[in-house]
DNA sequence: ATAGAATTCTAACGAACGTTAGATAAAGGA
DNA sequence: TCCTTTATCTAACGTTCGTTAGAATTCTAT
């Protein structure tokens, strides 16, 4: 084991045990028995269970997938979707449980009231964000609408995949199924 | 309150309970409290809290997704997702809480190895049974896995959209994304 | 009416939990 | 060197947990 900030290897074992058993069934004793630590120590640098919780969720989880929101648009958008997700199965190991923390608290099935509203807010734009990528490819199209519902609803089953059951996607099978979604949109703009 | 076999209201209240806090978040004497029962009952006719949560996953969920599995076709392929998404919405609240909480268990947010496994069981014969009800339509099609993938992978991130998240999906939404999926066949067999 | 089975209760057990008090050790500048 | 700050510990507090012992009540068939 490294030498690494006590606090940050606290911290990583106690995504691994909330990820394993949930916010109720992980004990700051288990916590600091992997950690190697005493006990108090993780009282030393976090107030309490919660606020451990919470930091995780609210600092790491919304740091990541607003660092993934941020990606830089690829030419062809299709390339640009299956390289979205693909970047998702090399995510660290800490990075893929805190994204699926985040999934577990955004599907309300862990955290409280207001990690949930927090992730309301955040969901709130995709939609809209999404919209606004595929912009020049729908424009001429009646059921734009749609095609962007599907195509998040088709990313968040990928997602989920990769980072909740721990998948692994190949490039191939990812452009497949995105393809499949947009191929109406194909021929309007590119090759 | 009605006086329903107090087995059945047991059970019921669990249900809620295990969705709002997760096994380990869950007390005994908070389903007793919500049952109004006292304490023991509980063990009168469950053995242990484990045999109450596994009850409810391996009778009433397995029961209520193989119920769904065997509906009957429909002429139309459409139709016949687009009915078997629309259907979740009408589900008891009861029925619904079961499959959200199987859901948990089916991407092991909550329950342990054995529930999963028998998760794994059945998710493996999805994608063949979805291949076998669309091989009439995608007979002459070259990327006929995908589809069927792709048309999975929109099925479940509905149901979760539905039975998880608590969404009231309309008939018309959600033949818009299935038909998005499916556009390739559609002109093979039907009109 | 009454014996026996089925149902329900009060009270408690030991274990594990989140959290804290307070002592000890290590580190670093004066 | 000594003093202050930082880091770490042992031990315990009060609470809640899953579970059970054992008594009281209600039902049912004779």
């Amino acid at each position: 084991m490294t030498d690494r900030d006590l606090r940050d290897r606290i911290k990583e074992v106690a995504v691994k045990q909330f990820n394993a058993n949930g916010y109720h069934g992980t004990t700051i004793r288990n916590i600091a028995k992997d950690v190697n630590c005493s006990l108090p120590m993780i009282y030393y640098y976090y107030n309490n269970k919660k606020e451990l919780f919470d930091e995780i969720i609210k600092k790491d989880f919304f740091s990541l997938i607003k660092k993934q929101a941020s990606q830089l648009k690829n030419e062809n958008i299709i390339d640009f979707y299956t390289k979205f997700i693909y970047n998702l199965n090399a995510l660290s190991d800490y990075d893929k449980l805190v994204y699926r923390l985040g999934i577990k608290v955004y599907m309300s099935f862990d955290g409280d009231e207001e990690l949930m509203s927090l992730m309301d807010e955040w969901e709130k734009n995709i939609l809209p964000r999404h919209r606004e990528i595929l912009k020049p490819y729908t424009k001429n199209m009646n059921n734009e609408k749609a095609i962007v519902r599907t195509l998040v609803h088709l990313l968040e089953t990928l997602i989920v995949n990769i980072v909740v059951k721990n998948r692994y996607l190949t490039e191939d099978e990812i452009r497949e199924e995105i393809s499949i979604v947009l191929q109406g949109c194909i021929t309007k703009e590119d090759g």
